[in-house]
DNA sequence: GATGAATGAGCATTCATTCAT
DNA sequence: CATGAATGAATGCTCATTCAT
């Protein structure tokens, strides 16, 4: 019953591992159409350029990452668990899918790519931007500028998805943990 | 008196430069020396390689934070004012040779390069994390896990740094100020 | 009661369309059968390859230009009227035609294909030179070398047909007269 | 003494052989560098593109049948001897430059290339064009449309050069003779 | 020291043709 | 009959690197 994958999502799977493995310049078109045991003919069948291919990816990721924050981090939540399942949901996802982050990142690094809106308002920025906002506004934050929350919060999860990547070293339940109370409670001995 | 710059700095400037405006993979050695105003002989007088290049660079890089933070963040700064001075002088120093950080992250990147030592404690983490350790076991910080301070100070960091480059908006005093007293005292209302 | 017309000869019309306006080399199959409105495989059962959809084309401009002549210039015309006729024909021919002499020719330039005997006596030469030798032998021509009597015609009307398809100058009843009067008076005043 | 041809010219000349042999765009850069002996990057440090050692060749082109009509074909000459030193010398800047001529011929039909005023005044026509007017001025040919003695002229010099080129027959001195003979005296008995 | 001509491996992309449905 | 997905050989062009002067 189990479909198999179509020829267009081999390539988009290979082309996810290899821009990964080698980074978006140096992964080439023969090792991609390898990799997904198909031609090379058949690439261009479904992406214009290597660049259409990136694109196709980044899309998908969009798409993943709100559909987790919605479903894991309702604002109901109260903001100690709220943010656990933030910080959580926003590590996990990008792990998985930090690969295609970093590599679109390396990406507009190299070509200089404007910033479309999209990008300025990265996948859950706005998500999480809204919170802020309304916890604050119903007392549940502090009134501090709301860069300075969205700078601690996304910035605790780049350094951890990027040590997990780079040292392999996990999140574990306690630096979490420790990290939401170091945000909510503040560094200073009470 | 002033000497002119020598041939080989004028290839580092260039280099710089260029990587930064096109990435590693798409800075040529052709630009690198028109814009350096020489030979393309003269740049393999001086540099093994492409590669060479930027690793000189990134040397230059490191001794430059380090410096930077010795001067500005003496640890027996109070620990507001410490904080303060640290997230100012990263965020300087990074936004003047972020375009070198940047590059070098996305080759890395792509090169699949191992993380040396010094890639692991990048320039300047080590420096932090020495203080951190230090104010808690004096009991000026609370005993939470080092790597949430460090995730909070080195991902605020880098969210401005990034934001500053990416939109062009700069760190604000307001939003230094409530950045470090959000880490210090909390995001929660008294 | 008009039939639609068949797969086949929309194909050999959109060739000869796209050959026209690109080029047999530039003119690809895709574009062929999209403007013919058909299916790729469509065109491989009709024609064995590009080349030979070039051949059928070139198949039926020779029959069209021999019917023509037959039609418009009989033996019997006197002299000037037999050669305003031809030129005329010729012109009007090549003129719908040309884009398919003109594609042939190319053609066969860039492959080095060999003459054949068809190529050496091309469409109509051998027509205007039986009558040339007939009129010589009947004294109504004077008795200067075969050659020269085809060069001045067919190089007149190529020029003329290449100058309508250039530079979009039509050739004038005035240009047709003059050329014929210069062909059979010359060009020195009596 | 004599200098060696240089890379530039090597690859001139190479490329003239091959546009000439499989035209335009059968001739791989390959086989051009191949056959100049040198690499590849070699062609593209002195041709931006295949497109541009075209053009190139075609410069030389202008220049040479220029040069040899202001040589041979003064306008001083009389009307028969001029008409005869012009059409040899056509036919022969022709016969060893018309590869050149049909190999840009063929591409720009295959390109739609616009064109140039160079185009619509092709090498030497003005030349001939001048002489044509001068001559009806001077009452030494007949007041008949320019058009038609370009036509016969430029004509008679195409079939004559295509007939070379495609059946290997030389103009001989006797057609020579008996063309010239037509176009001033006419083809009717006297 | 300094130069830049020469090189060729490497890569993105195109397109005629095949064949299973 | 008709289709169009799949293919991969072929090709223009780039660019890091070498080396003779």
């Amino acid at each position: 019953m189990s479909r198999q994958p179509s020829k267009k999502d081999l390539l988009l799977e290979a082309g996810l591992d290899i821009f990964f493995e080698k980074g978006f310049e140096r992964a080439t078109i023969d090792e991609i159409v390898d990799r997904a045991n198909c031609g090379k003919g058949t690439f261009y069948r479904y992406f214009q350029s290597k660049e259409t291919l990136l694109n196709k990816l980044e899309e998908r990721f969009r798409k993943a990452i709100m559909q987790e924050l919605e479903e894991n981090c309702p604002f109901s939540l109260p903001v100690e668990e709220f943010l656990l399942a933030a910080l959580k949901t926003f590590v996990r996802v990008f792990k998985v899918n930090h690969r295609l982050g970093l590599v679109k990142f390396a990406h507009d690094q190299q070509t200089g790519i404007k910033l479309s809106e999209d990008d300025k308002n990265p996948a859950g920025m706005i998500y999480l931007e809204n919170y802020i906002k309304q916890s604050i506004a119903e007392k549940k934050l502090r009134e501090l500028s709301v860069p300075s929350f969205k700078a601690v919060l996304f910035g605790a999860v780049h350094f951890f998805v990027f040590r997990d990547f780079k040292l392999g070293i996990s999140l574990s339940e306690r630096e979490l943990k420790d990290t939401v109370d170091l945000i909510l409670n503040g560094a200073l001995p009470s």
